[in-house]
DNA sequence: CCATTAAATTCAA
DNA sequence: TTGAATTTAATGG
């Protein structure tokens, strides 16, 4: 460890380089996907690579779009405050995906918020780069539209399962969500969250997550110590709501 | 919703 | 690596 110490000090001037796409490593995001396909590389070299502490907030709802944001490296959370200042988790994204696209067009503000979940690394595009982008290559076009789809999509499944699923359902769908997006690791769901997270995912409150998740302890069909998850039998987590079914797509 | 206690996480030495 | 300080979980009113 200690041997690396005069590289990180070479590289850890006030300045950090940017990330090349070119020896960008996440092969889930769509612009490395397209390296190949695009003809004009220059809104590339004017990207930004931003880096994000845990718990920072890199959108805040109201201020000017003027660019979107892809995310290298970490987890995210975007929310919407309602009127009584309650927080409405919109989605959690992950590498390689989008934030801040729904006001890429036309809407001049943010909506949402977004925070930092963990330490993370996102590359900022202008607005104005990405367009001319977009305009110029239509197979980058294209995957951008099926992103835009796929997100509507689970927009609309979500809307579905916060009006139809009881409360108990829809803590559940999420505990099915989260292990379906990000995975188990040692037996633990792969991203800490905390209940008030959970419970403005699944639109209801701390406490009732609390204790829902007392009562799915006791019948065995979760495990928690502190912010770690456990889901011992994936199925039997299934079973308790394969009555409405159809959970969220990842 | 709030208050209290138990538990877990963070942080700095 | 440890434990003190801070944050978060759990429960009952």
């Amino acid at each position: 460890m200690s041997n690396l110490s005069s590289i990180v000090l070479r590289n850890n001037r006030k300045v950090a380089p940017n990330f090349s796409c070119d020896f960008c490593s996440n092969l889930n995001c769509l612009i490395k996907k397209n390296l190949d396909n695009l003809t004009s590389l220059s809104f590339i070299d004017d990207k930004k690579t931003i880096r994000c502490k845990k718990g920072q907030q890199f959108i805040i709802e109201g201020a000017p779009v003027n660019g979107l944001f892809f995310i290298l490296k970490g987890v995210v959370k975007v929310f919407r405050t309602g009127i009584n200042g309650r927080e409405q988790i919109v989605r959690f994204a992950k590498e390689g995906e989008i934030i801040g696209h729904r006001g890429f067009g036309t809407e001049e503000y943010y909506t949402i918020g977004a925070i930092a979940l963990q330490d993370a690394v996102l590359c900022y595009f202008s607005k104005d780069d990405l367009q001319q982008a977009l305009l110029e290559n239509p197979k980058f076009a294209y995957d951008m539209m099926l992103f835009y789809a796929n997100e509507l999509n689970k927009s609309e499944s979500k809307v579905k399962s916060i009006s139809q699923m009881t409360v108990r359902e829809r803590v559940i769908d999420t505990l099915l969500f989260i292990n379906r997006k990000f995975g188990e690791l040692r037996g633990f769901l792969n991203l800490p969250l905390s209940r008030k997270e959970y419970a403005d995912y699944a639109g209801t409150t701390e406490e009732q997550v609390i204790r829902i998740f007392s009562l799915l302890k006791k019948e065995g069909l979760i495990t928690a110590r502190g912010k770690k998850i456990g889901i011992p039998d994936l199925q039997n987590l299934k079973n308790e709501i394969s009555e409405h079914h159809f959970y969220l797509d990842s």
